[in-house]
Order: structure tokens, then C-alpha cells, then sequence
DNA sequence: GCGGACTGCTTACCT
DNA sequence: ACAGGTAAGCAGTCCGCG
């Protein structure tokens, strides 16, 4: 499950779970040590001072196509590599040396993070049980690595004992204290075995709580907190919702405010990030220490957030979270946690905990098979595949998988000197390359569109041209044989098969061709298709990132051309399937990145489409949606539609964006309503003048002042904090005026603001009366939003409204003059 | 002195 | 700390205009 550098012992230390399921704790007897390697040999070595153990080694370095020599050079301890890299800067470099000492620890035992093992020698050997039935031969690059992955992801998630853990503090007012000045009031453990119990300073009431668990009422925080502690001990994980930034820091200076010198909890902050873990107090070793998983660490990554989980959740407050993920909140507090009574404490602390641990369990346990197969893929311990984003795992998943191969792993800047210019001109200022392709969409209403997609495009173009860092733009001589990348320089050696083509084709064709299938198929128990279901999801997530990764400037292996060529044979893809369907007299009316809108196209033209792909391309080409009708305007990424089996998709639309006021959105989402009831032509007229109702319902609403300021809140999400900023905008400005009354408003914050006449222009909710507000603001913002429908319907606003205000009539005059 | 065209900055969304 | 493309808002600048 994880493994760290123990510096008591010298020595590498593993967390396993054994064949019956229990946590073990492994200390290395391999003598293995950390390590760099140098292009020198070791006599030149030694010539410098250096002294380690040399041992010389053959390894392919992809970069130059050819087996080289380079010096391992083994030393004492981890800090020993990083002196020894500075040291090396001006010999030629050291390689493999900004590797973490736990991370070749992991590479080079062999042990897969994620899976149970067994003891045997002296070595750990991972228990793989899953199956490999059916395997695809055609188009699967290697058959036996994906056989090995299969059986890997296949094999059981064991069911971790598990706590969670959440703290109250005694802090007057709704200040969350940074400070150990205020005690700790209560301590909540929930686990996944039946423990339920609350830790609770003495206080009125106490002796009267009456909730569905054990409560243990203290005299001495000192004691409540060890209790708490000792019991949580007890688990192999500990989770918590925000413990790295603020439980675990909190009890441990806590501690050491009231006099305790050995805390069994060591934390980070700021700098590199913060984190805490526990830690062994004097007398105890590693084993007895669980490892900490913050929860709010891994529903933050974008990743989870937008692919797993819909972008179900908006900001990463655990009522919001909790909402989107278990259908369930926090309970809602009459007041300040320090004046509740007793009894609203304890439940308020319990069920934080409780949804805390049902973050886990939930769906299946979802999450928690989720965590165990990114660990197996990436090979990662918990602790980082929840605390780090998604090019970490790709990284350490590329990584292990030169090591097996006996690749030397290049650096990035001589990756970057080799392989770093871009040809194309990107759309938008200050991006690297060219990207996608959006299709001008035709206005107005079509019926009868059916949309095609080509599934995972980009890693399928990676798989089939072969894209890789070490492929593309390769010294070639004459005879190697090589494929153009069109609209750019780069060409691709074809002759052998590149080793990021290789992994991300096969997490594609993993995905494609085993799982996501056997995730729904019927004819297996529900369960195993659950099962199923969270490993094609934790592939899905590796393949969406596999691409934008390669043109990361942080991913080890950056590589611009292969992320620009990706993008150009994307590009070429889709325009030579829209030109076949248009050759073939299906109308196109629009596309983006990987799909084209067709009109009126039989079943015929769509199958010679997918066949055309398939051969020429090499693509598969899916029916993604078949729509009843689609309106667009000339907006692109914006346009509704509603499907066959009466379904409305809205897409980019104003009316559906988190920050238009409530008042709005439901006026928005009655319209669509209208929408949906549309089957013809004919029903159209009726929906529209329902429309034009509903505008001006709220128009009227909005002039006669009859409404709740909180409907016309605009919400924003802070992407800095405040004092960052330079702009002078409402959402900014209110940001500031928030810090200054005192509140916490920092970056992923979200600020609510309303316009209102007069000086600053722009308030929160709260401090703003429906007298002050600025309707004719509002009443612009209104226009916005159902303009976007309105247009699409082959009218312009005002036509529908009349003139309702001067503004309006004086702008209709000056564009009839215009024209 | 005021509006329009423009740019830069920002957010939210689409694929 | 995965990518680029698009829409839209606000604030500021420049320019033209009796």
C-alpha cells in the first residue's frame, strides 16, 4: 500500500497486506540502496571523489535507438543522491537521479502497491488472481502485457479496515482556528467494523448525549486525545476530510501546546504543499502506525472531479462533496461550534465522520476501488495517488515500465533538446501548438442529426501512428522506413513500436476491449459488473490525461511534437471523415474535436462511414447521440438538442452556467421544458409564446422588486486568492471587501455578489436590500442568457419582448439605420 | 466628454 | 500543476468626433 525511506534502520520499508488480508509491515533484506546512474565509468568517478559502489550495466536508451553503458553508482542514503546529482552536474550529469528513494524501492522489489503478497526468500511476490478470459489478439499490440494487466485489475479489492477521524474545536465565532489557543472539544471515530464512538470534553449535558454510538466523556484533553488516537491506531487507514491542512496539524500542535514533546503526528505546510501523517512515538515502531488518507486531497484533483464523478461537485466544502457522491450532507448548525449544546455536538461530529467514512463505501466502495487500481496500475502507494494529480501516476507508471525493459529513463531536457519545437500556430495567445477542430455550426433548428464520435481519439491516434517521444523526429537513415504527420515537419519511425504508443494504446485497448464490455454485460452477477465498471473508470481517467500529459511542461517525459502531432492527425481524422460524409450527401452541421453532427444521413451512409474509418483510418467511429432536433446559432460549444428517447442536452449555454443567478437558471430550465414537449415544426409557435411568458414573468418580477436577493447572487470561484489580483472586477472586488470584514476568502473560494445601483456596484447577498438592486443590469444579464435560445429559434430578443425599455428601442433604431 | 473598437484579464464551459 | 478552443463579462486604452 505504500513504502518510505526509514532513516532509523537505513533501510526501505514496504506496507503490504498479507495473503489473508492484514497489514504487514516489510523491512528490506535484499540490501537494496539507493542509487544514480553516470555516463562515466567508475575509474573517472573515483578521479572526482566519489566514493560508492560502481557497478557497470548495459542498458537501451531510446532516445539514440542503441544499447549503451552506464555507471550504477550506489550510495548510503537518499540525501547521498541528491549531493552527488549537484556534484555530477558538470561530469556529464547523473541520470535516474530526481527519482524518489521509495519509488525505486517499489520498482526494483517487484511489489504492487494495491494487491496482497506472500513471503518467500526473503522477497514479497504479489498475489494476482484475476483471470484473463478472452483476450482480443487482433490490434492488441502485446498480448502477453495485456494479459498480465488484465489479470493485475482483475484481481480482488480486499476490503481495508479503516477509521475516519474528524476533530471539533472550542473556537469562539466561525473563525477555524490556525492557533492550538482552543481546546479540542470533541473527536469522532467511525470505521468500516462497527466502531462508533465520540471523545468529548466534560461539559453540561454531557452525561445526557444520546446518539447511536459510544460516547466517552473526559476530564483532561491530554487523555481524550491520546484515547482517540491510540483507538485510531488500532486500523491499518485512517481517513479523514481535510487532515492534512487542518485535523491532524491541529492535534498535533495541540499536543504540544499542552506539553507533549513526543507527538505521533509529523506534518507539513505550505512550501511543496502541505501534508500529515502519523508518525511512531518513541518505543513503537512503523508498524503500528496507520497510513492517513485526506479524502478532500482526492476529490480536489480535477481529474476525479470532471471524469469520475460528472463534475458533480462545485467547490470542495464536504456538504457539497457528500451531496454529489453519497446523496447525503452535513446536519445543519443553529449556531457557532463552540455555544452548541452537548447533544447537536456530538451529532454534528459523528455524522462528519460517518460521511467521512461513507465517501469509501458508498457505490460499491467506488472510491476505494478506484484508489487500489490507479495504486496497481501506477504503481503508487495510497498516499500518493490520493495527495498527487494524475501526471504522477502516468509518470510512475512510464517509469516502471522502462525499468522492466532495462531502458534508461532520458531526461526531460534532453528529451526537450532533442525532440522541443513546435510548428504549428495555436488559436489562442500564448499556447504552444494548434489544437482542435470546431466545426462553424449551422443555425437554425435541424431535425434528425445523428452525432459520431470516434472513441478516445487521441489515444488512438497515438496508438496507431506510433506517436512516442523516442519515434518521432528520430535520426533516421535512409532505409528506416518513416510516416509524415500532416500540416507539420515531424515524421515517425514506423519500423518500432514506440514505447508511449505502446502503454496508452493498450490502457485504451484494456479499456475498449476487456472492461468497459464485461462492465455491461448482463449476463455477469451485479456486482463483478460494479466491479467492472470501477476499473473501466480508472482507465478512463489515465487514458483522458495521457494525451494533455505529453504536452505538460512539468511530465517528465514532455515532449511537445508528439502532443502537436496528436493534435494534427487528430485534426486530419475528423476532416476526412466529414468530407466522406458530405461526399457520400449526409449534411454536416457540426463538429468538435472528435465528432461531426450529420443531417439526414440513412442508416447506409452512417455504416459506409464507420467502414470507411475502420479501413483508411484505422478508427473506430461510434454512434454517440441520434437527436430528435438540434438548435444551434453561429455560437459554437453552444447549442440545445433534444434526443430520441426525449432526452435535452444543453450545452455551454449561459442558462446552465454555475455562476448565472438562480432567478435565471429556473427561468432558463422552465423554457427548455417547453422545448422538450416539441416533436414538429408546428409545435414550435406554441413553445415559443411560452417562452416569450416566461421572459416576461421575470422581467416583471425583477421591476417590481418582488424577489429574494439570493436569486439574483452571481457565484464565482476564486482561481487566486484575493490579494493576488490585479483586475478590478465585481467578483474581485467583493472578494476583498470580504477579506476585510474578516471572513476566509482565499483561492477556491466561491464569492457571491449581486449588482446594485450606485458606488461600488457590486455587493454580497447579505449586505444588499431588493430596493438598491440594479435591474436594468439584471435586466440585461436576462437578454444574455435567453438570447442564446432565442436566436437559435430564428428570432432576436426584442422582437419577442416589444421594446421594453428605452435602451432597448434606441438599440433596435440604431441597428435598423445600420442596416 | 462619450461611445465604439480594441486588448487584457478572468471565469466557465466543450472535447 | 494533463491539453487547446470558444463564449462572455468587466476594466482600461485609444481614437474620433464640430
Amino acid at each position: 500500500m505504500g513504502s518510505f525511506y526509514e532513516s532509523k534502520s537505513n533501510k526501505g520499508v514496504l506496507y503490504t497486506a498479507t495473503e489473508e488480508g492484514r497489514p504487514y509491515c516489510w523491512r528490506d533484506e535484499t540490501g537494496h540502496r539507493p542509487y544514480l546512474y553516470s555516463p562515466l565509468k567508475p575509474e573517472e568517478l573515483r578521479a572526482l571523489g566519489v566514493s560508492a559502489t560502481f557497478v557497470r550495466e548495459e542498458k537501451y536508451y531510446p532516445l539514440i535507438d542503441s544499447q549503451i553503458e552506464v555507471t550504477k553508482v550506489i550510495v548510503g542514503d537518499p540525501l547521498s543522491v541528491r549531493n552527488l546529482r549537484e556534484k555530477l552536474e558538470n561530469y556529464g550529469g547523473a541520470r535516474e537521479a530526481n527519482i524518489k528513494y521509495f519509488r525505486n524501492f517499489i520498482y526494483d522489489t517487484g511489489v504492487i502497491p494495491g494487491l496482497r503478497h506472500k513471503y518467500e526468500d526473503g522477497r514479497r511476490i504479489p498475489i494476482i488472481e484475476g483471470r484473463a478470459l478472452e483476450i482480443p489478439e487482433e490490434d492488441v499490440d502485446d498480448v502477453e502485457l495485456f494479459e498480465e494487466y488484465v489479470k493485475l485489475l482483475s484481481s480482488p479489492v480486499p476490503e481495508i479496515p479503516r477509521v475516519a477521524l474528524d476533530i471539533e474545536v472550542g473556537a469562539p465565532g466561525e473563525e477555524v482556528p490556525r492557533e492550538p489557543e482552543y481546546p479540542v472539544i470533541a473527536i469522532s471515530l467511525v470505521s468500516n467494523d462497527g466502531l462508533r464512538r465520540t471523545y468529548i470534553l466534560e461539559r453540561p449535558g454531557a452525561k445526557e448525549v444520546d446518539v447511536d454510538a459510544e460516547v466517552r466523556i473526559y476530564e483532561n484533553e491530554v487523555r481524550m486525545i491520546t484515547d482517540a488516537l491510540k483507538d485510531a491506531f488500532r486500523y491499518p487507514v485512517v481517513l479523514t476530510r481535510n487532515g492534512d491542512n487542518f485535523d491532524l496539524p491541529y492535534l498535533a500542535k495541540r499536543l504540544k501546546y499542552l506539553g507533549i514533546t513526543d507527538v505521533p503526528i509529523h506534518y507539513r505546510t505550505g512550501g511543496q504543499g502541505y501534508r500529515a501523517d502519523f508518525r511512531p512515538v518513541k518505543g513503537t515502531r512503523h508498524e503500528n502506525v496507520p497510513i492517513h488518507v485526506d479524502l478532500m486531497q482526492f476529490f480536489g484533483n480535477e481529474g476525479m472531479r470532471g471524469y469520475v464523478f460528472g463534475g458533480a461537485y462545485d467547490d470542495l466544502r464536504l456538504d457539497t462533496v457528500a451531496k454529489a457522491v453519497i446523496g447525503k450532507g452535513k446536519v445543519e448548525l443553529p449556531t457557532y461550534i463552540s455555544e452548541l449544546d452537548a447533544q447537536t455536538l456530538v451529532e454534528y461530529n459523528l455524522n462528519d465522520a460517518q460521511i467521512t467514512l461513507e465517501l469509501t463505501t458508498h457505490n460499491n466502495s467506488l472510491v476505494r476501488k478506484l484508489l487500489i487500481m490507479f495504486a496497481r496500475i501506477s504503481r503508487m502507494g495510497i498516499h500518493d495517488i490520493v495527495r498527487r494529480g494524475i501526471s504522477a501516476r502516468i509518470d510512475s507508471r512510464i517509469l516502471r515500465e522502462h525499468r522492466r525493459r532495462n531502458r534508461l529513463f532520458p531526461r526531460r531536457e534532453d528529451v526537450l533538446r532533442e525532440k522541443g519545437a513546435t510548428f504549428t500556430d495555436p488559436k489562442i495567445k500564448g499556447k504552444k501548438y494548434r489544437g482542435a477542430i470546431v466545426i462553424d455550426p449551422v443555425p437554425g433548428i435541424h431535425f434528425n442529426v445523428i452525432v459520431l464520435d470516434v472513441a478516445s481519439l487521441y489515444p488512438s491516434v497515438i496508438k496507431v501512428r506510433n506517436l512516442s517521444y523516442e519515434t518521432i523526429n528520430a535520426p533516421v537513415s535512409k532505409d528506416i522506413p518513416v510516416k509524415r504527420i500532416p500540416e507539420t515537419p515531424h515524421y515517425v519511425r514506423v519500423d518500432r513500436k514506440g514505447i508511449m504508443s505502446l502503454l496508452i494504446g493498450m490502457i485504451r485497448d484494456l479499456r475498449v476491449k476487456y472492461f468497459k464490455p464485461k462492465s455491461k454485460d448482463k449476463s455477469l452477477p451485479e456486482d463483478e459488473r460494479a466491479f467492472y465498471d470501477a476499473v473501466q473508470s480508472a482507465l478512463k481517467v489515465l487514458i483522458n490525461a495521457s494525451y494533455g500529459v505529453l504536452g505538460f511542461e512539468r511530465f517528465s517525459l514532455y515532449c511537445p511534437p508528439v502532443a502537436e502531432a496528436t493534435a494534427a492527425v487528430g485534426r486530419y481524422v475528423i476532416s476526412r471523415i466529414k468530407a466522406k460524409a458530405e461526399e457520400l450527401g449526409a449534411k454536416v452541421i457540426y463538429g468538435d474535436t472528435d465528432s461531426i453532427f450529420v443531417k439526414d444521413a440513412p442508416e447506409e451512409v452512417i455504416e459506409a462511414l464507420q467502414e470507411r474509418a475502420r479501413k483508411e483510418l484505422n478508427i473506430d467511429l461510434e454512434v454517440d447521440k441520434v437527436y430528435r432536433y438540434v438548435v444551434f446559432t453561429e455560437r459554437k460549444k453552444n447549442y440545445v438538442g433534444v434526443t430520441t428517447d426525449g432526452k435535452i442536452v444543453i450545452k455551454g449555454m449561459l442558462g446552465k452556467k454555475r455562476n448565472t443567478p438562480e432567478m435565471f437558471k429556473k427561468a432558463f430550465a422552465e423554457a427548455l421544458e417547453e422545448l422538450s414537449k416539441v416533436h414538429d415544426p408546428k409545435e414550435f409557435e406554441r413553445a415559443k409564446e411560452r417562452i416569450k411568458e416566461i421572459i416576461r414573468t421575470t422581467i416583471r418580477r425583477l421591476r417590481s422588486g418582488n424577489f429574494d436577493v439570493n436569486e439574483l447572487a452571481i457565484r464565482v470561484r476564486l482561481s487566486k486568492n484575493p490579494e493576488d489580483y490585479d483586475a478590478k472586477q465585481p467578483h474581485v472586488k467583493v472578494a476583498k471587501m470580504l477579506r476585510q470584514m474578516g471572513y476566509r476568502v482565499r483561492a477556491g473560494s466561491i464569492v457571491e455578489y449581486v449588482y446594485v445601483r450606485g458606488k461600488p456596484g457590486a455587493k454580497p447577498p447579505f449586505m444588499a436590500k431588493p430596493q438598491e438592486i440594479d435591474v436594468e443590469k439584471y435586466e440585461d444579464l436576462l437578454k444574455s442568457v435567453f438570447e442564446q435560445l432565442i436566436e437559435a429559434l430564428g428570432m432576436t430578443y426584442n422582437e419577442i419582448l416589444g421594446a421594453t425599455s428605452l435602451k432597448d428601442f434606441l438599440g433596435d433604431l440604431i441597428r435598423a439605420k445600420n442596416s
